[in-house]
RNA sequence: GGCCUCGUCGUCUAGCGGUUAGGACGUCUGGUUCUCAUCCAGAAAAUCGCGGGUUCGAUUCCCGCCGAGGUCACCA
């Protein structure tokens, strides 16, 4: 039997870092068997929908490189794949419930129900709606709730990650199977559909554990077979023990794509959060991730979040992809990250200036900020020249003095490229017997007025000749 | 309050009766005859939540406790 997962959100906003693991160790478990992931969406919650989200799970999904196997716009044999277009399916299995003596229309008002659920509350008891079960029915109709009709019992199963679980029957209880809008809960609507889909491996965040002995309870009683089961613990916030969620300030996962994270370092990170296949490798590729991945490795406990840690990756997986697939690669995924002033610029010249920058950057849009100066040129600031740690020991004169050495040797120069740059500088080294961490601190900054700049030849030689002495000659002429 | 889950360096983790408790991020130091970063080398950093057992020996097995989290919706 192939396995077949699936990743079943609600559309009730974005896809944030807290759980999209729950799409992606579907898609790992499904991919590595020659699976199928089934991507379907629990939009039974009127209330909650949210016009948008939909395109922006399958954003994400496909950004990610989570592609599924059925669902929306790809379709398959078991659509439609949006819950609320499946009614007459819950409906039907309703009924078989109601016809097996197992569920009953629930005409209690809800005033009511509200206040069994104070006394409880008060007495400190858990509720248990079974409890208050109304002696008399009604036949069930549009308007009033379907009720499953639950005969506690103890039931044990295994998670395929918390391993053997037990449960007695005070966990169980005559949940809502149709609400009285008449969408089916998630408690029924996903048996059902899993069911008619044929999912083998169900999995979600702990949270439903609790309710899992009300799942098995509704899996017998409509006579179905058990998937497994996969509980998967929580990403907590960095701060605090409470799993992370937008009010955590959790970033959609399609964000961080925004702000120059690279796809590959995410689903690498994110895989990596709770999970390790017990080698020491940190770097995975989607290929690698697949292979490795298993259930029974997840860890039980909650992984807290890590930004720093997803920065580092991200920083590994730009200079991977530099070094493994060539600077053209890595060139086209900068698109819409480089600083404005780029713009008047040529393809060959951003691609020069990649090529000197990548193994600084730690998102792409680090290039907005640290690549300005190839671009325009930088506001002259005699303040930041004259207070470097290295230059502040010289008199503006000698500083003077060495600019317009440089520019007259400089000038001098037949071939400008980076060989012939180095010497160059060796040899206005000598001549003005300086250290390099003074001449070329002085020669930096008076070229970038940046905080730091990659190698001065390779600087220079990318800023060209013209530029170079240009703006040399302009500093010399402001001190 | 009932039921359930979890508890190894600051963080992510390895470990599955005998280890100097290993790796990674982060931090600090040094090196790569120029800054920042990369890269390399090294350092600090975990009385394995606490207390009892079992055992010649427990981070590893058992019990109790404590702490944290989840759940008890016509939300998923």
């Amino acid at each position: 039997m192939s396995i077949v997962t699936r990743f079943a959100p609600s559309p009730t906003g974005y896809i944030h870092i807290g759980n999209v693991r729950s799409a992606i160790y579907p898609y790992l478990l499904a991919k590595q068997s020659d699976g199928k992931m089934i991507l379907r969406i629990e939009d039974t919650d009127r209330a909650r929908y949210v016009e948008g989200a939909t395109e922006l799970i399958e954003n994400t999904l496909e950004w990610l490189g989570l592609n599924w196997d059925e669902g929306p716009i790809v379709g398959g044999p078991h659509a439609p794949y949006f819950q609320s277009e499946r009614k007459d399916i819950y409906h039907q299995y309703a009924r078989k419930l109601i016809a097996a003596g197992r569920a009953y229309a629930d005409p209690t008002p809800a005033e009511k129900i509200d206040e069994y659920r104070k006394q409880c509350n008060e007495a400190k008891v858990p509720f248990l709606y079974r409890n208050f079960r109304p002696e008399h029915t009604v036949e069930w109709q549009p308007g009033i709730p379907l009720r499953f009709k639950s005969e506690p019992k103890e039931y044990d199963w295994h998670d395929e990650v918390m391993g053997d679980m037990h449960a007695g029957p005070e966990t169980e209880d005559d949940i809502i199977l149709i609400k009285k809008d008449g969408y089916p809960t998630y408690n029924f609507a996903h048996i059902v559909d899993d069911a008619e889909m044929g999912v083998t491996h169900v999995m979600r965040g702990v949270e439903y554990l609790s309710s899992t002995p009300n799942y098995l309870a509704l899996y017998d009683a409509l006579n179905l077979a058990r998937p497994k089961l996969v509980s998967l613990p929580h990403i907590l916030a960095p701060q605090g023990n409470k799993k992370l969620g937008k009010r955590d300030g959790a970033k959609s996962v399609t964000e961080y794509r925004d702000d120059g994270v690279l796809a590959e370092a995410m689903l690498n990170y994110l895989a990596c959060l709770g999970w390790n296949d017990g080698t020491e490798q940190e770097i995975y590729t989607k290929d690698e991730l697949i292979k490795a991945f298993s259930l029974d490795r997840i860890q039980t406990s909650g992984a807290r979040y890590d930004e720093t840690k997803l920065l580092w990756l991200n920083g590994q997986w730009i200079r991977r992809i530099f070094d493994e697939q060539g600077a053209e690669a890595l060139y086209a995924r900068t698109t819409g990250f480089w600083p404005e002033a780029a713009a008047n610029h040529d393809d060959a010249y951003k691609l020069q200036v990649l090529s000197i920058i990548y193994d600084r950057l730690k998102t792409l849009s680090d290039l907005r900020t640290m690549t300005n100066y190839f671009f325009i040129d930088p506001e002259i600031d005699l303040e930041m020249l004259t207070s470097n740690k290295f230059l502040k020991n010289l008199s503006e004169a000698e500083i003077e003095e060495l600019l317009k050495t440089s520019i007259t040797t400089l000038s001098a120069l037949d071939t400008w490229d980076a060989d012939h740059l180095q010497a160059t500088l060796n040899n206005l080294l000598i001549e003005t017997n300086k250290k390099p961490a003074e001449l070329f601190s002085l020669i930096r900054l008076a070229l970038s007025y940046a905080p730091f700049s990659p190698a001065l030849d390779l600087t220079m030689s990318v800023l060209g000749r013209e530029t170079t002495l240009a703006r040399l000659n302009a500093t010399a002429r402001a001190m």
